[in-house]
DNA sequence: CCAACGCGTAACACATCAGTTACGCTTCTG
DNA sequence: CAGAAGCGTAACTGATGTGTTACGCGTTGG
């Protein structure tokens, strides 16, 4: 998950991500529609290889690129654990809040009383 | 996104997301959790903020953090876009495949025909 | 066959990031 | 009140990331 996570924090390679979503594309198709040179992005092609996110396959001289998108499923299901844990965060806060103006409150009253 | 990807790309950060989702914490009690010293974690706790990941809340010397579950579940919206996109990418790669393999085939009988 | 094409990688340079110690402000406590 | 506690930030350092040009290997096409 630390190399999925890592791999989608760059907005270019979310791009290359994208792209590919839409369909297999070779790598001279995909830097073709970037202005970064073709190592740079070359370089990030192979960055989602590693994390698994892409798979590549040599059709000549061509370099075909897919999406693997389970990667992506996974760290998508483990973001929405977050959701539900929501609403017992806020109703925590408020509590921790209150019982703590409280206790002020009461040793304020302690210290003039 | 792009602040929000980029924060949960680091695993310290993840972890103290985790924390969170667990319940609120003073920064104090994050920090006591990690072996990297306190000003580090400082530093991803407010990298956190910026992306508005949490909110923090000022009660006397301590701050308390609280998770900001929104984000995320923004971010794993999009990645579950991805999802969808497998079969079809799967179909068309093993069509172009297979025609690129077809046309070859055709070129070398054209040639040798 | 040979030149062009496609593309990955190395080496380099610069920017960014994440660790550290030092510092200072505000609040709390004895 | 004075010292301690809590915590953010600045400055520094070293590691990492991303851009570039140069290079070379394999495939293709004339």
């Amino acid at each position: 998950m630390d190399e999925v996570a890592g791999a989608i924090a760059d907005p270019v390679r979310r791009r290359i991500l994208l792209m590919l979503r839409d369909g297999d594309l070779a790598a001279g198709d995909i830097a073709g529609r970037f202005e970064i040179s073709r190592p740079a992005v070359s370089r990030h092609l192979r960055v989602l290889r590693e994390a698994g996110l892409v798979s590549d396959q040599v059709i000549g001289r061509q370099r075909v690129y897919r999406l693997v998108p389970a990667p992506l499923t996974e760290l998508a299901r483990w973001l929405t654990g977050f959701e539900r844990a929501a609403g017992v965060n806020l109703a925590a806060l408020d509590t921790e809040v209150r019982r703590a103006r409280r206790d002020r409150l009461a040793r304020r009253e302690e210290d003039t009383g």
